[in-house]
DNA sequence: CTTGATTTCATACATTTGTTTGAATTACAA
DNA sequence: TTGTAATTCAAACAAATGTATGAAATCAAG
């Protein structure tokens, strides 16, 4: 469906006459490189995981990395912009579906679906590389290492757009409740991406992390309530509710 | 309130006749270190925070660290351990509060009250330290480093008992409801423990993260719906909610 | 003061870290 | 084939890491 395997073209700069040069040659040592970062990524920090093991379990020479990414660094920030912009790019295409679908005025349900949707899907596929790529992502998105916090900066506009999204189906409702709910709805996607494991032992087994839909259902439930539910609307006002039970 | 200071006595393994030794002298390094280890952990990970960066903080000794706590895996984990019994202490406190105000039998809101209150209080004190410490917590309990991964496991049981209380609160509704609910409440203290800055940011100021009681309520309040809510108790099924915008 | 244990300190240690180097190998066009 | 650029590889690099050492300093009691 999208360019997983990382099957690009290189954009390797030399000193050439015509600046870049595009080759296909030893891409699979890239791909190798990526996937497996991104494999150890999804599951250890930026700091444990070492050159030596990215190389070792791509099974390629140490050097590699610095030859075709020039650091560490810049591996994880190709590898994050390049899963960053497939994931965002898959959200604004439901998000639209559900313009178009709803005559540019899709229900606060659809623009929730189109948020939580790709993420838990991928978190949840049976293809483990695009597991590791829900669990890597969200793993870096808190990472304080330089070149992902500008990542991340940019990630702003993509959520921009939701809120705005939101806003116009919710237009009754405050802004500040609006931003809140969708707060709320990123965390619960990444508490349920990152720790799933966490909810099935205290469970003991009980919920079923591994039905997609119906997971997406839930969170979508609980977001979609939080927007429009039976809140105060302005101020949140607890006093009247404290002793309700 | 609570001892934040680290102002306790030592306890110190020595060859002395009497196997362990309480002395005061130099309790000051220790809760040095332990004061610039968590605000260091606070902000970045375990394994990016050198022992040079927090014996350099903490104004003592390079050797000092392990004189005291044997390695930096141990001090982490010393810490966390001090870190979360605090924590629990002060959530069982509210829960046993809430039982007894309840004849046995609190709210759902009281019992998601002692759950979501103490760490959102911390995390927004004016007590730079307190603040540290809930920010450290959720940090540290993401950590992949072993001897949290032992800790963390041990919160089960902690967590199991707001469970227990939910579901004698609850009786009508499936532990998996229950079980989700309590995830999603995680969800939410976490992402608001340590993503607050991005909900500043991304909506431009308007959201106030420093208001606790109107964050508390608003958690609260999303998590009571996720666990009394209208949603179809046994099996969520949205379908016939599709086009509820 | 003297004694003995406790704590600090500067320094050194062995590893591990990310990165670089230059030769060897491969790929591909002329 | 020959020649040139691209890629791989083993080895080495400097820097940084957590930890250990042994001598000083501090402290508490006799």
């Amino acid at each position: 469906m999208f360019d997983f395997c990382f099957a690009g073209r290189n954009k390797i700069a030399t000193f050439t006459p015509s600046s870049t040069v595009d080759f296909m040659a030893s891409d699979q040592t890239r791909a190798a490189i990526l996937t497996a970062a991104e494999t150890l990524w999804a599951e250890r920090s930026f700091g444990e995981v070492t050159m030596r093991d990215i190389v070792s379990a791509a099974g390629v020479n140490l050097a590699a990395v610095n030859y075709h990414f020039g650091s560490k660094d810049e591996l994880l920030a190709e590898l994050f912009v390049s899963r960053t912009t497939v994931l965002n790019r898959e959200r604004f295409a439901e998000l639209k579906a559900a313009e178009e679908a709803g005559a540019g005025q899709p229900s606060v349900e659809a623009i929730l679906r189109a948020l939580v949707g790709p993420p838990l899907r991928w978190c949840l596929s049976p293809d483990e590389q695009r597991s590791a790529a829900a669990r890597f992502m969200t793993r870096a998105s808190v990472e304080t290492v330089p070149p992902i916090k500008k990542i991340v900066d940019r990630e702003f506009r993509h959520l921009q757009r939701f809120a705005t999204a939101l806003c116009k189906a919710l237009p009754d409702r405050e802004q500040v409740d609006i931003y809140w709910g969708l707060h709320f709805t990123l965390a619960m996607i990444r508490q349920t991406v990152t720790d799933s494991e966490r909810l099935r032992k205290l469970s003991g087994g009980l919920c079923d992390t591994s039905d997609t839909d119906a997971i997406i259902n839930r969170i979508v439930s609980v977001a979609t309530d939080a927007l429009m539910g039976n809140v105060v609307p302005t101020r949140v006002r607890m006093a009247g509710k404290r002793k309700a039970g």
